[in-house]
DNA sequence: ACGCGATTGAGAATCCATTATCATCCCGCC
DNA sequence: GGCGGGATGATAATGGATTCTCAATCGCGT
């Protein structure tokens, strides 16, 4: 059956406490703050278990690796800031964007990405 | 000095061919329909000095590795298939979109991505 | 508290994209 | 046509991300 390790528990609380898509370095810094000994082995195991149940779901992109955020949230996309590479939510998107694609393209889903300088980094 | 040769010209035909983004892979394969001697070095040598003279630019979409296309064209965006994995141009962009980041973000570009099936994979 | 077995963590191993090596080739000038 | 040096291509090497290995650890039911 599934534990419920110390290791589990704080890369739980890093999600829940950081709302934005992190990498598995991330998880891994903020949750070493929780469990010192927090291994990047054990952080890739717990998120693909995290995902593979359904809590958190996959970020990609444009140019990096994989992300990771809270499952289950209002459609959103992301912000990357160019100088410190942390990427943030941004809520808007304007309605009906998906029709902006050719007829004869079957479209299911979009993602739109700003890039620029976060706040911290202006 | 640099020479014009027989792979650089067929790389170069093959972009002006096709009028999407290829990865390395897609210029390999498309530029032996030319030069059937051409190997993946020499691609990834010549995209490099292309991008460097400003002749390519690179293309980053959400998860994957870099493509290229021909640089110098208008503003415009992505669609990738989720079966073929080809990219295809999508010149429509609605204006003001920057707009919709929140004000404490500096936004210098942004990037819109449509996912779905292409007209040859419906 | 005990004990089984799932989980962890350090490092090795793997995977994939890209780059370096180097003998051979061939473009461009004579 | 012949030559010199940049370009090519098969392969090895590299770098970074992710996964595997396995002995030690620790959650959890009893």
């Amino acid at each position: 059956m599934q534990r419920d390790t110390r290791q589990r528990r704080a890369i739980r609380d890093v999600f829940m406490s950081v709302e934005r898509p992190l990498t598995p370095d991330e998880i891994l810094e903020y949750g070493r703050r929780i469990v010192p000994s927090l291994g990047i082995a054990t952080v890739y195991r717990n998120v693909k278990a995290l995902v593979a149940e359904g809590w958190l779901s996959e970020v990609k992109l444009p140019g990096g690796g994989l992300r990771f955020e809270l499952a289950g949230g209002p459609h959103h996309h992301h912000f990357l800031c160019r100088t410190c590479d942390q990427a943030f939510d941004v809520h808007e998107c304007p309605d009906e964007i998906e029709e902006l694609a050719p007829a004869s393209f079957e479209v299911e889903s979009h993602e739109l990405v700003f890039f620029g300088r976060c706040e911290e980094c202006v």
